[in-house]
Formats: structure tokens, sequence, C-alpha cells
RNA sequence: GGCGAUAUAGCCAAGUGGUAAGGCACGAGUCUGCAAAACUCUGAUCCCCGGUUCGAAUCCGGGUGUCGCCUCCA
């Protein structure tokens, strides 16, 4: 069956062929690591995560690179901007190095997490200054790069086409922009893409313009090319990336080979938090962490993803994260229902459930249809072992970890009582025994104020923190 | 000011021409001493107005609301 795949730069929906049979190359934008990363950016993770296996699931091998951006870039277009990296490094009194290394870990200990596979190539761009110098002296040698007083900028006048990727109007948007534009630069939209470093700027490096630093947008360009030639197959990215970074990653690679390195770019929709923007003056920005203290997995969250397209806005509430806990959950134990049963189960119907499932994931990565198709099957009358298996097979799509679902289900009801709680619940026990059904309800409501809830099953008493 | 997206049951949302997937919540039932859990069942004609069509949530026009981008940002 063929996969459909949106792409930003056709705006159109068409069938995937990769360029080498044999594999498919894909590139990613990843995270800057100067602070943690938020369920928002985790939704693009997520994304990467089912692209990835959808490729893998149609039998394609996959050679795919991920950027660890740790080389801070400015935070705005003029020049006095301040490094990213180098802001976190002073607010925590470490060097870039270290907020770096802080914040990969803590990234990639979400990310496994999430049962998100890890891509073949991690490539952090500290140890690829090199291959973007060597990039950028290809861009001004061929003509698109000239130097002024702060910086090496791209002229974008130079191109055939820009932008390419997004709709906007270069000369009529400049009117009502709000940036001051550097006076110095040939064209507004024009961008850096090697910048002099100050003199107390850490991170910086050798060149022919002297100590200086790389431009955000070359590190991918740069990366990419090295690892995955000057054309690969898809690029992804959030849908923040197309208006700038992703424009000026293709202008920058014309420039330098004359190429539009990806054939597909696919970008992922924003994760909005009650209706509107994650940003850090509402507090909404939410970390894995953070989730978790509140009783949401992090594969909960991933599930939560899966309730809607990635190319549409996903509203973000805890109401929506708690259902989604509570249906992976009730998956968990539909799993374990077909895995310990073995009623006959017509193989016709396996076959179309199956189909259902791949013709969801290959249109365009259709996870919420894919997702009714497994409960489907989870809630089916006829429980069996096959149909356990099928979810063990779709599971490679998902990656929501079925096959431990028990493991899962037992930890959290693996609770630590203090003392007292004990010994309320041994009383509890006995005056069951004693069917003194009163004094059982009133040591229930006494436990629930040390915060636990009793509930009694067929085979005993389970305790839960509330 | 420019560009774009979206509006489907209480919430999260699929569906893009043939009489509305799925999840959660609510309600009812089964079970239970009771409760909880689990399981089963139950709900919408798709923002408003007009048009195209045998037929529209789905296409077109207008209106209203919401959101996003244009500056670093997943």
């Amino acid at each position: 069956m063929p996969i459909k795949l949106y792409n930003t730069l056709t705006k159109q929906k068409s069938e995937f062929e990769p360029l080498n049979k044999d594999e498919v190359r894909i590139y990613s934008c990843g995270p800057t690591v100067y602070s943690y990363a938020h369920i928002g950016n985790f939704r693009t993770y997520v994304f990467m995560d089912n692209l990835r296996r959808v490729l893998e699931y149609n039998g394609y091998k996959l050679k795919h690179v991920m950027n660890i951006t740790d080389v801070g870039h400015l935070e705005s277009d003029a020049d006095e901007g301040e490094d990213k990296m180098e802001k976190a490094a002073k607010k925590e009194d470490k060097s870039p190095y270290e907020i770096a290394k802080f914040y990969t870990d803590a990234f990639f200990k979400d990310m496994d997490k999430l049962h998100i596979e890890r891509p073949e190539i991690i490539a952090k761009a500290t140890e690829h200054i090199d291959d973007m110098l060597e990039f950028a002296k290809e861009i001004v040698k061929n003509g698109y790069g000239y130097e002024t007083s702060t910086a090496i900028y791209f002229d974008v006048s130079k191109l055939d086409k820009y932008p390419i990727l997004s709709n906007r109007n270069v000369d009529e948007q400049i009117a009502g922009a709000r940036v001051d534009v550097d006076p110095e630069k040939r064209n507004p939209y024009d961008f850096a893409i090697w910048i002099k470093a100050p003199a107390n700027h850490i991170m910086k490096w050798d060149s022919p313009w002297g100590l200086s630093y790389p431009g955000w947008h070359l590190e991918c360009s740069a990366m990419g090319r090295k690892y995955l030639g000057e054309e690969f197959d898809i690029h992804t990215g959030g849908v923040d990336h197309i208006p700038t970074h992703h424009e000026n990653e293709i202008a920058q690679s014309k420039g330098a080979c004359g190429k539009v390195p990806a054939k597909v770019w696919m970008h992922v929709e924003f994760l909005q938090v009650d209706g509107g923007k994650m940003s850090k003056s509402l507090g909404n920005v939410y970390t894995i962490t953070q989730l978790e203290e509140k009783g949401i997995e992090a594969l909960a969250y991933k599930m939560f993803c899966y309730t809607a397209h990635y190319r549409t806005k996903l509203n973000f509430t805890f109401e929506g994260a708690h259902s989604s806990q509570k249906a992976l959950n009730r998956l968990r134990e539909s799993y374990i229902n077909h895995r310990n049963s073995n009623e006959t189960i017509d193989s016709e119907k396996i076959e179309e459930y199956k189909n259902k499932f791949l013709e969801a994931i290959n249109d365009d990565l259709n996870m919420p249809l894919a997702m009714s198709v497994v409960w489907e099957i989870a809630r089916n009358e006829v429980k069996s072992s096959k149909l356990a298996d099928l979810l063990i097979d779709f599971d490679k799509v998902l990656g929501l970890d079925l096959a431990n679902s028990q493991k899962y289900l037992n930890e959290q009801k693996e609770v630590e009582l203090p003392n007292e709680v004990t010994q309320l619940i041994n009383e509890r026990k006995k005056a069951r025994e004693e069917k003194k059904w009163e004094l059982s309800d009133e040591l229930r409501d006494k436990i629930k104020d040390y915060g636990y809830i009793v509930k009694d099953t067929k085979e005993g008493m389970t305790v839960e923190k509330i």
C-alpha cells in the first residue's frame, strides 16, 4: 500500500517514493538545549517518531538525522541580540557547554519515557563547526554572501525565488513589520549565516572573518548534507519553522549547491494550551515531569497526541490529558484480557483490521483514525490472544509499549503506605470478615483522609494514592 | 497593516459530496454488603445566512467567533 504524505513545499498530499529504494533519509530539526523541552516541543518529536515507525512498518530502512542545537543563536535579528545558550549559562552560573549537556541529557530522558525511537544519527552543532564553516565559505564563494561589520549575511535577492515554502509576500510585509532592519543589510530578509563574536562571547571559533560563530539555519544545512547528501527524502519540524528557519535553510542549500535539500517537508501544528498559545507569562508551559507530577504518564501524553491529526492544532487541557491516561490504562487492560484468552477469531477479520489500520497510518499518518481501529480491536467481544498479537503488531507504530501493559498497571498500584494506614487497612479487613459494614465504611473514610483510596476487588483489597 | 488556519455532542477530536469514527466525562445497567474498578448500553445533522447539486458537515459567496504567523520559538 502506498504511503501518502503532505508536503508543505507542494501544499498537497502525494505518494511517497524514496530517492533511494533501500533507505529513506530524513532530517529532523531537534531541540535547542538551553532549558527543559516542553510538551509542545514533544508533540513534534512524537510526530517524528510516528513518521519513523510508519515508514519502518512499511518495510523501509531509515537513515535519520536529528540535530542538537548546543550553540546558541541570536535572540533577535539585531546584532545586539543575546545568545540563548550564554544567557542560560549566565543565569545558572555554568558554562554553555555544561548547560547544553545537562539539558541534552534531560531531553533524552523524556524521549525515552515517551518511547520515541532514537534517530540513527544525533548531530551536535558544536561538533560540526568545520562543516558549517565550509558550507558558509561555499555560499560566499558562489556569490550569495556578503560581509557587514557584524556578520556574514545571505543575500536573498540573488535567489531565483524567495520564499518558496511560505506564502508571505516579502515586499508587502516589510511595511507592517515591527522589527528594526539592520541598515547594513542589503535586503530586509537577508539573514546571518555567520556571526562575528563580541569580545565577551564564549562560544566562538576561528574563521576567515575572525573569531565568530555560525548562524542558526546553517547547522541544519551543513549537517543534513554531511550525513544525507545534497538531496534527501524528508525534512521535519514545527510549523514555526516554515517561514524562517526552513526557508533560509533552503536558501543556503541553493546558495551552496543549487539544490533544495529535501523532497518532502513536513510540519507539525502547534500544541495549544487551554485554547491559546503556550507562554511563560501565562505559566502554561508544561514539561513531561510536571505532567507526571499530576499523574499523567509520558505515554499517556503520547496517546493524547494521537487524538488529533498532526497538521491540526491540538488543544491541551489537563482534563484531556487525564482522559488519555484513563484510556491508556483501559487499553492495557483490554490487551491483557485478549492475551489471556483463546476464543476463535476469524482470520479474515484480523486481515480487515490490519488493512484498516494500515490505510489510516499510510494516509499522511492519520493517527486518530488508526486509534479508532485499535479500540475496535480492544473492545472486541471476542477475546483472543491473536488480537493481542495484532495490538502488539500495531504497537510497532504506536510505540505505547503495550507488551509491558501489566508492568505499568502494577506500578500504578504499588504505593508505599504509612504505618497508620497499614493499620487501618488491617482493621478494615477484620471488620469486613466480620461483616461489620458500618465500621468498614468508617475506616475507608479515615484512610481516605490520609490520601489513599481502598477498593474491594475479587482478589482482595487494593490501595491507591489519590 | 499583511498572511494563513479553523468553527463537528460537556471536553479532546476523525470524517472533505451520499444520510456523522474513536477516546474521556455524564446517565442507565451488570457486578458489589455499599462504594470504586471493570464491562455493556445510551447522546450530535456538523457557527449563522445564502448559493451550486438529485444529494453537502464536506464545494462556492457573505457574515460572526476563535487561533496562529509576520521577531527567537516545536
